[in-house]
DNA sequence: GATCATTAGTTGATTACTCAAGTATCTATC
DNA sequence: GATAGATACTTGAGTAATCAACTAATGATC
């Protein structure tokens, strides 16, 4: 069948994700998180200022504002992440990490980092990083 | 962050699918059918023989057995795919394209294709092929 | 400073899956 | 050749997301 090499290259991204999303959902599930709670603990821990908005959250994260409310509401009940109010604007509501969330998301991204090396075994690290960087070409 | 490199890997490999996947999506909304949908009639083009079991199906395109059962009810109520049985073997039921799911297969697939290259523009033709082929030692 | 468009977020209804349990058939073993 | 286990699939119940429609607050313009 004459598909392009960039179809190609898109198909065989979506079964590698597929993969990878299983094997970490798995390894994620010891500390009671999914795999997009991770990411937004992830996203949290490196802000600058360490809170962020639901919207950008929910960019960062690739779901919508709707998905990012709905994924929020669980994850403040439990104490991971909770709101702080923005003074100079009443629409928004930033979110971020609680102490727990933070020791949390401290011993989930160890175990996370365990999984992906072993993942990507195949892979020296220069290629690792030649992937990497490819993949930052195209985001 | 002290987060391995391979870590960021995956992390970096999420957001990027999230990306396609959306783009892609819209792309073959076009011709009525979803991605995983189209992910179903590529690999039952490519199969030979014609057919596949439902099985090793869902195992390509990443679902489960159950999944692609309630995947390919509407397929087929639309004529896009067509049971077969399997004489040697009761229990499998066979999946094949119809006529008109191979002209819809082949339309879809031109404007994959043209979704693909644009989205992999940023890439040479050297690099989509070292993209290639880094994922095909991680599948 | 009233009006209109834009932005942030939530909510109801729907969709696309999953998992666990079921049925039917096949295979191996005694 | 009966029984036990494995395999292919389907089904009911639940979950994680989406979209469209909403509320509320902000910003821009006359």
């Amino acid at each position: 069948m004459s598909i392009s090499q960039n179809a190609q290259l898109l198909i065989k991204l979506s079964s590698l994700q597929s993969r990878v999303s299983k094997r970490v959902e798995n390894q994620l599930s010891i500390h009671g998180i999914s795999f997009t709670e991770f990411l937004v603990m992830y996203h949290l821990a490196d802000s600058p200022g360490d809170n962020m908005r639901r919207i950008d959250l929910a960019e960062r994260v690739g779901l919508t504002a709707s998905g990012i409310t709905r994924l929020l509401l669980p994850m403040e009940k439990i104490g991971l992440v909770e709101k702080e109010s923005n003074p100079r604007d009443a629409r928004v509501s930033l979110v971020k990490l609680t102490k727990t969330g933070r020791k949390i998301f401290g011993e989930a991204s160890e175990s996370f980092s365990r999984g992906a090396d072993d993942f990507a075994r195949p892979l020296s690290d220069a290629q690792s990083a030649k992937f990497t960087g490819l993949m930052e070409m195209l985001l």
